[in-house]
DNA sequence: GTCCGGGACG
DNA sequence: CGTCCAGGAC
C-alpha cells in the first residue's frame, strides 16, 4: 500500500475516533510524578483500581521520589495493594526512584530533558518497565512525541488489516509515527481514543456494527459481527 | 508459555 | 460463580 493511503487512512481513523469519543484529556493526574506512578500502577490492570492505589499512596504521604525511597517495600506493596501485582510493582517504583536520584540528582525536569535515545533504554532497564510503559513515561509524563502501543491498539489495527498479531511493537509504533506528524499532542489524545474505541467496540466480541470505524473494516472479515 | 493478583462487573 | 483489566519478566 502507498505511503500515502496508509497516511490518510490513518488521519481518517483519528478524525472519526475523535468525532464520536471527543477529547480524552489524558493523563489524569496532579503531577508528573503522579503520571509514572500511575503508568506503572496500570499495568495489566483496570484504572479504577490504580487509582485507589494512588489515593492510599497519597494518604500516606508516599506520592513523591523521597517518600517512595524511604518507605519498606512491603508498606509500599500494602498501599498499592488494589493495583493487582502489588509486589512486582512495589518493587518497580523503588527502583524507578532510585534510578531517578541517581542517574537526574532526583530531578524528572531533568530526565524529561534526556536525548530519548538515551532516556528510552535507560527506562527499559528497571525491572518492571518494558516497551509500553516506558512510551507511557515518555509521551504522558515527559511530553515527547513517542506513540504509546497498548493491546488495544493492537486489536484494532488487526481488525481493520493494517498489523497481524506477530507485528512487533516497534512497527507497530513506526507505523504511526512515520505517517503522523510527531506531534505530543496528536499522539496523546490518539493512544486514548484507541484505549476509548476499544473497551466501548473493539471488544474481544467485537461490536463492528455501530463503531465509529466500521466505515473502514475490510471488506472480507467474516469473524467481525 | 506461565506466572504475577486484586477488584469491578456480569 | 467467570471474565477482564492503560503489561512485563523469566
Amino acid at each position: 500500500m502507498p505511503q500515502t493511503a496508509t497516511k490518510r487512512r490513518l488521519i481518517s481513523l483519528y478524525r472519526h475516533l475523535f468525532r464520536h469519543f471527543g477529547p480524552q484529556r489524558w493523563w489524569p493526574a496532579r503531577s508528573r510524578f503522579e503520571v509514572i506512578v500511575g503508568a506503572i500502577l496500570t499495568q495489566n490492570t483496570a484504572w479504577v483500581n490504580v487509582e485507589r492505589a494512588i489515593a492510599a499512596m497519597r494518604g500516606a504521604r508516599l506520592l513523591n521520589p523521597r517518600g517512595i525511597d524511604a518507605a519498606p517495600q512491603e508498606q509500599l506493596a500494602q498501599l498499592i495493594r488494589s493495583s493487582g501485582y502489588y509486589n512486582m510493582k512495589a518493587k518497580c517504583l523503588k527502583q524507578f526512584t532510585q534510578f531517578l536520584q541517581t542517574r537526574y540528582s532526583g530531578s524528572l525536569q531533568r530526565m524529561c530533558r534526556a536525548e530519548l535515545q538515551r532516556l528510552r533504554p535507560e527506562l527499559l532497564g528497571i525491572s518492571g518497565i518494558g516497551e509500553e510503559t516506558a512510551d507511557s513515561i515518555l509521551l504522558y509524563a515527559g511530553g515527547r512525541p513517542i506513540f504509546v502501543v497498548d493491546a488495544y491498539t493492537r486489536r484494532v489495527l488487526e481488525r481493520h488489516g493494517l498489523s497481524t498479531e506477530k507485528t512487533p511493537y516497534g512497527a507497530i509504533q513506526r507505523l504511526f509515527m512515520t505517517h503522523l506528524p510527531a506531534n505530543p499532542t496528536l499522539f496523546n489524545e490518539y493512544h486514548a481514543l484507541l484505549v476509548a474505541v476499544g473497551k466501548t467496540y473493539c471488544r474481544k466480541t467485537p461490536l463492528c456494527d455501530s463503531c465509529p470505524l466500521r466505515y473502514d473494516l475490510p471488506k472480507e472479515s467474516p469473524l467481525l459481527s
